[in-house]
This record gives C-alpha cells, sequence and structure tokens, in this order.
DNA sequence: AATTTTTTGGGACAAATGTCCTCTAAATCG
DNA sequence: CGATTTAGAGGACATTTGTCCCAAAAAATT
C-alpha cells in the first residue's frame, strides 16, 4: 500500500509511515465478504494479493457484478463509504485475498493532520469518476461483444480467474449471449 | 452560484463572497458551445438558467448525448478538466443559456488560501461517482423502456425541452426504438 | 474416489433493439 | 411568408440479446 500512496507524489516519506499503525492485515478466503449489501461501509481495503468482486443483486434476486478489483489497488463500497447510505454492493472474494484495511474514521484524523490526506480522497474521486465515464461511453457506443473486446485486451490475465457468469452481468449482458459471443471469436480466428 | 456553495455548508460568508470577482458572466445562445472536443477543458459552469447538453461524437460520426445539465447546476467536461488531457466531449447549449464561470487557475488560487475549496471538489467527484455509478447500474440491469421511464419520473418537466433523438442516445439506444418505447407507454395507457 | 454442486456451452425459440427508409409535422431561415 | 431543413412516427426486415432448457465438464465436497 505505501508504494501506491507514493505514486501519487502527494505524501513524505514521514506522512506515509504515520499511516502503518492504521493498517490492519486481513485474510478472506474464497466467498468471504469484505462488505455486505445492506451495511454501511465505513472502511477501505488494499489488496495486496488475490481478487475481488463487487456485485449487488436484482429484484429477481438476480446477481450482477458491478466490478472486479485486482492487486495492489484500492476497493470499498465506495457510494455508501461517501454518502454513509447502506451499502447496494456485496463485496466478496473470488479467490483467497490479502487485504490491508484502512477505517473511514481513522482516514478522517489523518486528514485533520495534513491536508495530503484531504488531496488523496480528492484524487481517488476523481480517478474513480473518469474511469466509470469511460464506461458509461462503452454501455452507450458499443455492443456486448465490443465490451468484452476491451476488457480482454485491458484486462488480459486476470480475467483468466474469473467465471465468465460473472463477466457476462458485469458487461451488462447473460451468460447465454456471452457463451455466443465467445463462439464467434474462436470462429474468426479459425 | 452562492446558494448553491451555501448548500454544501462547507464556506463561510466571507469565502463564499471572494468567489465574486473571479466568476465571469456568459451567455450562449441556442446551439453555441461552452467547450468542443478535442480541446482541453480548463473552466467550470454554473448553469444560471437555461439548458446544456454535453455529447461525443463516434467513429461513424453519430452523436452520442453524455449528459444534460439544467438550471442550479454546475457543468464542465469534467475528465478533461482532472486529467489535463483533450476533451472527448463537446458542451452545447439546447437553448439560450446564462452561465457562471470560473476559471481552474482560479479555484486552484482559491485552495491555497482556503482548504474548504478543496474539499469542496472533493465533495464534487464524490457527488459525481454517486450518480455514475447509479448510472452503471441502470445499464447493467434495465432494459431501455425501464432506463427511460426512470428518466421520466426523475427529470419531469426539462425533459420536454430535450429533443427525443438526444435522449435516445443518452439511453443507449436509437431514435427508432424511443420512438416504439413511447408508443407502447402511450398504449399501455389507454 | 465417489458424489454433489457449479460452471460452461449451446439448441430452439422469443423479445429487444438496430437499420433503412418514407412520410408528415414542426422548426428554422432567408 | 414561403422555402428549406430538422425532428418525429412508424413499416419492413435484420441483428442482437434474452429465456428456458439440457447435457457435458470442471470444481468442490464428503
Amino acid at each position: 500500500m505505501q508504494n501506491l500512496l507514493r505514486s501519487y507524489h502527494l505524501f513524505s516519506e514521514a506522512e506515509i509511515e504515520s499511516l502503518g499503525p492504521y493498517l490492519r492485515s486481513r485474510r478472506l478466503e474464497k466467498g468471504d465478504y469484505l462488505i455486505k449489501a445492506g451495511k454501511i461501509c465505513t472502511e477501505i481495503a488494499f489488496v495486496q494479493s488475490g481478487l475481488l468482486r463487487s456485485y449487488y443483486t436484482k429484484d429477481d434476486g438476480e446477481e450482477i457484478t458491478y466490478c472486479f478489483t485486482f492487486e495492489n489497488t484500492l476497493m470499498t463500497a465506495y457510494s455508501s463509504l461517501i454518502t454513509g447510505l447502506p451499502s447496494p454492493e456485496n463485496i466478496q472474494a473470488l479467490v483467497p485475498t490479502e487485504l490491508w484495511v484502512l477505517q473511514k474514521r481513522d482516514l478522517e484524523a489523518l486528514s485533520q493532520q495534513s491536508i495530503n490526506w484531504i488531496l488523496l480522497q480528492k484524487h481517488l474521486a476523481e480517478q474513480q469518476y473518469v474511469e466509470l465515464e469511460k464506461r458509461i461511453f462503452s454501455y452507450q457506443k458499443e455492443k456486448a461483444s465490443e465490451r468484452y473486446r476491451d476488457l480482454l485486451s485491458a484486462q488480459p490475465h486476470y480475467l483468466q480467474q474469473i467465471p465468465l457468469q460473472y463477466l457476462a452481468s458485469y458487461l451488462g449482458i447473460t451468460r447465454r449471449h456471452l457463451s455466443r459471443i465467445r463462439r464467434e471469436m474462436l470462429e474468426r480466428v479459425n
């Protein structure tokens, strides 16, 4: 996590050290939850190793994958963390996963000490926004097969670990349709 | 704009006053642009009255509406403002529109004077994120007719001013399909 | 290792959505 | 005001995507 913080060029080495006492190490086994829908999210996790999936549930009970989080990035039920409202998302480990967890209240305490922690939060929110804007664009202008193709080229090897049914709902389509898309891509190669 | 700032409960009255000298009033006639794609966005606009539309262009030349901005809210080519990269979006007035425009560099100067301007930016980024998350959810789990219905109930009267073709691409569908959806809604009423 | 559960691929058919085009109404412009 | 452009509805047909289903393969469990 410290390396991630360094990469933002916001913090002194002392500030980065000062974070240490607030980080709690946590291990999730496959299938364990970081947060369940309906709870209010009060923490931010850094994925040291492993893979997380966020999903929510439609009225009819169908699970829809909102996003994945790979190694060396941050994960939280962001809208709940921001608004203080119950999380619509469940966050679950797809494989055994090692985390460093920071409590929101501790981040707020750090923010009293140095403005840089506020700048970090501003930066992260902006980054997240830019990501989602790209995703909106892809829903508006691409068909499912193109979105899948983009995803494959953006996240080549991580995707191997993700069951196809999760990828399908992430793309906004059914398993059946993703299966068809994959078949068509194979045929094009031959 | 001052009323909008007050609503965040971040600023003293003096701070709100201090913004005044940096705001430039601007009027856009119908069809005029606030920013064109390819330019780097360096300003934030408050819509005093009127209506803006942001859109980008597909490779085949088709225009896709990204969002609308109504009265008493802020508008900017946000991803470009954040990243400093050329904007993918065009922002255009759909009707005669009165704006207050703040330069990014002036906001940065204000941010040197009071941390509250940074907190404002953090807050705005977070708000934007929450909006987009909702929109992603709707693309993933709703069909076009449901997205249209939601839009109608969220923005009842503003929508009257917006040509249907713009609504269609905002929803991620064609004009033809939106026409069908509207017809079906009428039939259900009768 | 055997059993059970989950995941995947795909057939058959249905529904949603797109493409192309035409006609009419409405808005814009000279 | 008349001429021209733009927006909207919708027919006919094509493509994309969904639903329901089943069987094989893979993974998890006992």
